[in-house]
Order: structure tokens, then C-alpha cells, then sequence
DNA sequence: CTGGCATGCCTTGACAGTCTAGGTATCGGT
DNA sequence: ACCGATACCTAGACTGTCAAGGCATGCCAG
């Protein structure tokens, strides 16, 4: 923890949420992280000590492929692309994001059944 | 792993629904555990090697506050409950958990803007 | 009365994923 | 000529979770 009071990412979510972006798309690590910040309204902010490991990982286990390619903004850049097995990933890691988040949710605002645990 | 494929947690979320349990009044580790399950649907499994180790963590940061009884089934058992400090963590923990989760959900569901990034 | 199950607490070690904090290189504009 | 934005990469520390064990005791079925 120490000073820097950035709000840690929920872990696992970031995979998921990689994922995700580039179901929209063939992107770069860089696009990707501007893309998932905006579309979190700024809520999130992701770091690239996270991002590139978590595409690597996501790339030796056949989720994503990659490709060298050149940007807008005329730069060279590593595009990465969901491969099938990558969407059938995506479809899981959605489906238990909804699980778990919903879980944790229910524990947060639920009020507690009469009969409870002492 | 093997078979039995219990989702692992959110990292993070585990001290926040210690703290909202204890917030409906004073309970021991066992039982917390239990409760959460019960709150989640059956959905989350609380490790009790996840489960102690935040207990301590919460009390030495003076959250909580832990004292020896006896439960319903006539065990001992220490208690924990809430803090004034507690309760102000809670507050913060759960807008926190509001704020990440609704801004991890619109990654996933969110349609991007047309001017994105490439 | 005894064996087993549920209750209840605790600890160690491995591990995964994130963060900090560095580094490199190039493009475009001032 | 420089500087900021773009773009990738890595090492090391750290944190929280998990698996897997251990111990003790109350209660009930047989």
C-alpha cells in the first residue's frame, strides 16, 4: 500500500477485461489500456507492469494472438487479436464476473435471513 | 485444482464482507465464514487460510476488536465486532467496491465511442 | 462408552497477479 | 534541438489467497 492511494485493480478482472476490448477489435497494449480507462470512466487506470504480463499470459495460453503492425499514429506496435478459444475465454470470465460480483453484492446489501448462524 | 473448481475470489472483497457481516453485530471467524456463504448463495466458499489471516489484519488496524466467548453450540469461540474506525472502513470499502465494480461492468458492456483509440 | 462429525481456531508454504520503477526507441511538433 | 506522447519491455517486491495440514472439544448415534 504505502502513499500512492490508487485504487489496486480488482485482481483476476483484468484478463477478462482485455478480453473483452479486443472482442471489439484487434488492438495494442497501449490502446488497450487507454480504451479500458475510458470506458471505465476513468475509473480505472491500468498500469503496463500488469497489462503486458496478463498478455503474455493470455497469448501463451492460445487466448490472443499477436502481430506487428503499425498505428495511427504511425508507430510500430505489437496488434493483438482474440483467437476462437480466446472468445469461448471471454464468454466464461463474463459469465463468472456476473457470478461472483453479484455474489459479493447479495453478501454487501443483503439483509440476513432470520435464522442465521451463531 | 482437479475437479473441484471453486472460483477463486476477488481479491479484495473478502475484508469488505468480513467488516458489512460484523456490521449486523458481533460474530466469530467460523461463523462469518458461514455467513457469507449463506448471503452469497452458496456462490463463494470462504477459505478459512484467507478468512484468519484478514481477521488479524483487520484487528491490528484497529477495525475490529476481538474478545473470547461461548457460542449457541456451546463452543468457545472469539468474537469480533466493529470498531468506529470499523465502520468508517466499511463505508469507504463498499463505495470503493461500488465504484470498481460498476466501472469493471461497463468495460464489459459498454459500447465504445466512435472516436476510439487505435 | 466410544467413535465420528461438526464446530472452532491456527499456521505454514506456495503461488498468482499487481504495482513500482526503472529502461529503450521513435514520431511529431515547437 | 528538444520534449511530450506514443509504444514496448522487465525485474523485484509485495499482497492476498489457497491448499493442506494440525489441534481441541462438544454432541449424538450406535
Amino acid at each position: 500500500m504505502a502513499s500512492g492511494d490508487q485504487p489496486e485493480l480488482l485482481q483476476g478482472t483484468l484478463e477478462v477485461m482485455v478480453l473483452r476490448t479486443l472482442s471489439r477489435g484487434a488492438s495494442h497494449g497501449y490502446a488497450i489500456a487507454r480504451t479500458i480507462e475510458l470506458l471505465s470512466g476513468k475509473a480505472l487506470s491500468i498500469e503496463e507492469g500488469s497489462l503486458y504480463p496478463a498478455l503474455y499470459r493470455l497469448e501463451k495460453r492460445g487466448d490472443v494472438e499477436s502481430e506487428w503492425g503499425t498505428t495511427d499514429a504511425n508507430r510500430r506496435a505489437k496488434f493483438y487479436s482474440l483467437t476462437p478459444r480466446g472468445k469461448g475465454r471471454l464468454k466464461e470470465q463474463m459469465a463468472l464476473w456476473e457470478k461472483l460480483s453479484t455474489a459479493v453484492s447479495h453478501v454487501l446489501t443483503r439483509e440476513p435471513t432470520p435464522g442465521s448462524v451463531t
